[in-house]
This record gives structure tokens, sequence and C-alpha cells, in this order.
DNA sequence: ACCCAGGGCCACT
DNA sequence: AGTGGCCATGGG
């Protein structure tokens, strides 16, 4: 198996970036070794050291695909560095999430998965993607003995080439299933859906718009409020200064900063900074 | 059985 | 603009 070698002058720890809560499609295998599922693919992301991983794949597809979904360019150690050193909680938080990145993942499936994401916690998430992408995306193949599809088109979404749902979206009823466990979110589904086919360059419209004009669209789906349209932003547009406030940021908020929290003081890496802290804050039970 | 989860919508004020 | 009830499901 050919193992291309990725090297970078900050840190990556896959193991964090798998438990951060942006993706939800890593799976470690073994220890070290995470199985990830992006862009139609199935490739093993290993731990070497601090600086280092490989991936199972040639030179050409790292530079084509992976060094821009890791965001190698961005020097994370420096954003952890300009941590307020009085800052103890804040400093705490960019030393123990050392080697977390934002990925640069797909658009579409940020947008889904985080609709999708409200009300559940990050296992359920999981557990309600795999379903989704079983129920109408693309066979991968067989690894570590799950069947492996691929994150859903557009067009599947939409239910017109959905082979197991008969045609009808995501009716998981009809295979017997008792829906994707979508819940109340099928709706949002199902609409954000038909807006994007509705206007098929959307999408791509959407990535050159400013921060606030890309929110203020955002917002514009069903199922898409603040939190998931801060989320979409940052994980799915990259936009690193989008600072998304769930219950456990609130929790941190409220328990450490009495209520208050100036997140544009890391503008424009206010993103980053949160993820730090919703790392540390969920891992440490806070 | 219970509580909660990377919330948002809608109907009220 | 701000608040509260309600929403469907599964993990711990």
């Amino acid at each position: 198996m050919k193992k291309y070698v990725v090297s970078l002058n900050d840190s990556i720890d896959l193991k964090k970036i798998a438990d951060s809560g942006q993706c939800f499609r890593w799976k470690e295998i073994t220890d070290g070794t995470f199985r990830v599922t992006a862009f139609g693919m199935v490739r093993y992301f290993t731990q070497v050291d601090d600086h280092t991983i490989t991936i199972d794949c040639d030179e050409s597809e790292y530079q084509n695909v992976w060094k821009d979904y890791l965001d190698v360019d961005t020097d994370y150690d420096r954003i952890i560095a300009s941590i307020d050193s009085g800052d103890i909680f804040l400093t705490n938080a960019g030393d123990y999430g050392r080697g977390i990145r934002i990925l640069r993942q797909d658009p579409l499936e940020t947008l889904i998965t985080f609709i999708i994401s409200q009300r559940k916690n990050i296992p359920a998430i999981k557990s309600c993607v795999e379903k989704l992408c079983a129920a109408c995306g693309t066979y991968i193949g067989q690894f570590d003995g799950d069947e492996v599809y691929a994150f859903p088109s557009l067009v599947q979404l939409s239910g017109l080439s959905c082979e197991k749902c008969g045609g009808e979206f995501c009716s998981y009823k009809k295979a017997g299933m008792d829906s994707c466990s979508l819940g109340y979110r099928m709706p949002y589904i199902q609409e954000t859906v038909s807006r994007l086919v509705m206007n098929p360059d959307l999408l791509e419209y959407m990535m050159q718009l400013d921060d606030k004009a890309l929110y203020e669209e955002l917002l514009g789906f069903k199922g898409v409020g603040k939190k998931v349209a801060n989320c979409t932003a940052l994980f799915g547009f990259h936009r690193l200064d989008f600072f998304p406030i769930d219950v456990w940021i609130k929790r941190v908020i409220d328990d450490v900063y009495g209520g208050s929290f100036d997140d544009r003081r890391y503008s424009p890496y206010a993103g980053v900074i949160q993820q730090y802290m919703f790392y540390y804050g969920r891992s440490e039970g806070i």
C-alpha cells in the first residue's frame, strides 16, 4: 500500500480532529489510524508524530485533494500562540487542543450534516449521517467490515436516484427501516435540497460572498439558524472568523467568563479559538 | 425510565 | 427584538 508522508511545520493531531465535532465520518481503525470518508473516497490517515501523518494516496492526489482538506497552509500553532496569556482557560484550551485544524470540508455535506446536528449529540449525528449516506449515497466499497457509502450528491439527496428509497426522498420506511433518524429535520433537509436543486449555482455563488453576506444567505435555508449558519460557514466554507455558540460554548462562556466573551479579540481567527474552547470544554466536562 | 444533545421555528409579547 | 413551547430521535 502506497503511503504519502505529510510533514507540517505546525501541529496536527488526527485523534483530536476526529473528536473535535467538525467532521462526522472519521473512524479510528487502529491506534493512530483513521479511516476518512470524504469527496467520494475512503483513505487511511495515520499519525506518525506531532507534525507528521501519512495518507494512503499518491502525491498528485495529496496535492489536489488532501492538502487543501487539511489546510496545511494555515499555521495553527501561531494562532494558539496569539492567545492572551492572561486568559488561563483559553491558554489551557489551546494547549489541550493543539493539533486540531479546521478542515476544508465540502459545503453541501457540511450544510446538510449541521442541519442534522441540531439537538443531537455527536455519536447520534454520526449514526444519522451514515444512515443517510447508505440510503442514497454511492456505494464505495467494503472497508474494515463496513459497507461505506459516499455522502450523497444533490441529485441523490433529491431522491432522483435513490434506489433504496424507491425514488422517494430518504423514505426508509419503504426499505423497512425507520426513517434515517432525521426526525423533524426531514422537511428542513428536503426544503434545503429543493432550493439548491432549483439554484444549481447557489453554493458556488456563496463561496465568493463576504462573511456577512454568506451568513445572511445561510440563514435563508430552512432549518438553518445562527448556530448552524456559523458552523457551516466555519467548517464548510472555511471562514475562520465565525464563532458558533452551542450549548458547550455557552456553558464555557457562562461558567468561565461570567456570561460574555469577546470573540472579536481573536478576529480573523475566532472560529479556530472557538474550536479549542469547544474541544477543551467538552472533553474536560466544564 | 430519565436527561440531554454542536437548535430552529413559530406564536406570542 | 426578545421569550417560551414544541419539535423526533437515540446515546449515555
